[in-house]
DNA sequence: ACCGAAAAGCTAAGACCATTAGCCAAGCCG
DNA sequence: CGGCTTGGCTAATGGTCTTAGCTTTTCGGT
């Protein structure tokens, strides 16, 4: 019996694969298994089950995103629309940043971690708004929820008429800011 | 051996109190079996499956979520406030509500239907606010998806920091009024 | 009042899912 | 070359949904 030669990050590598293909709840053991050409209880030489690899792959995510968000510059509209951009082409990656529960497992450390440079590089752009300090806090918090309830809705097919959403889209985040800085 | 007298609607009834206690993904038919005291094939007798008692329930929580909205008034800061207080109050009935892919699946009229009523008392309350006709739909979507965003949000945990909740999502459904105004 | 049929419960069984235990072989290192 | 670590495997357990088929209750019609 040849080995597979499978590694922890070789295992995330292929759990993103199924993730992209499969979304979230697709993202099975059995699919990662099968995908990798290995029996199910294999992987757990190399992660720590179910709940451990979905800690893994979101944390790569979330990484990834946070680079997104960097490299759409310090402009809010730009990053607003990189982040649902993101959102639409990766549902299952976008899930993952934003979908777990990991907030109150055991390791929650390190995602809450990558999670705090994503709110900062938000922070970035909203400071160049020139807001009041106090309302930073506030202003970061309506931006992730206009831009997160937009992907979801969206991804969710809570958009039921056909008009273009990617003007919606900007109008809404255009109208929260021009609220926001009055 | 007694019978337990159940029907759909009461089926539908402990699926209920089951979402309440355990959450969206925990009213599984093993669950609201237990519940009702009867072996989880039973209940194939009164719903269809798992995707029809999901079904079954959405819309309940999709009518009770519009009576609650109605109730609410014509004001969008209300309207906002009562939205996510059910929200967070019930997170399972709200999961249910937004949750569903059965946008897709073939019994998604009746769903389709309920959730345009619930648009619809959105618009109306927007409609006090003068917008110009053509912007009324990208209006309510960006108050959903504001909305929408901050409960989903808030339920996963994402926002760290303590700072209160309440006053942030006020300021954010002020600020998003006031832009869309402008 | 009775008989038959529909309805409502049940058990059994099958397809997946995650997880644990324990075995065996591949490959590295002294 | 020998042994130990490591990475694969099979087997088994318990959970999920679902279908098939059986039994018993219950109700309606004569």
């Amino acid at each position: 019996m040849p080995r597979a030669g499978l590694s922890r990050t070789r295992v995330v590598e292929i759990a993103l694969a199924t993730l992209d293909e499969d979304g979230w709840d697709g993202m099975t053991l059995g699919a990662v298994a099968a995908r990798a050409g290995v029996a199910v209880p294999s992987l757990y030489k190399h992660v720590a089950g179910l709940p451990g690899l979905r800690r893994d792959v979101a944390l790569v995510c979330v990484e990834e995103f946070d680079a997104v968000l960097r490299a759409a510059g310090p402009d809010v509209v730009a990053l607003a629309r990189a982040a649902r951009r993101y959102g639409v082409s990766r549902p299952g990656r976008y899930a993952a940043v934003q979908g777990g529960d990991w907030a109150h497992g055991p390791d929650a450390q390190e995602l809450a971690a990558a999670s705090a440079v994503t709110v900062e590089t938000i922070a970035d752009a909203l400071r160049s708004l020139g807001l009041e300090p106090g309302a930073e806090i506030d202003a970061v918090r309506a931006v992730r929820a206009l831009v997160h309830g937009f992907v979801t809705l969206q991804a969710a097919g809570g958009f039921g008429l056909p008009d273009d959403v990617d003007a919606s889209f900007d109008r809404a985040v255009a109208s929260l800011v021009a609220g926001l800085t009055r």
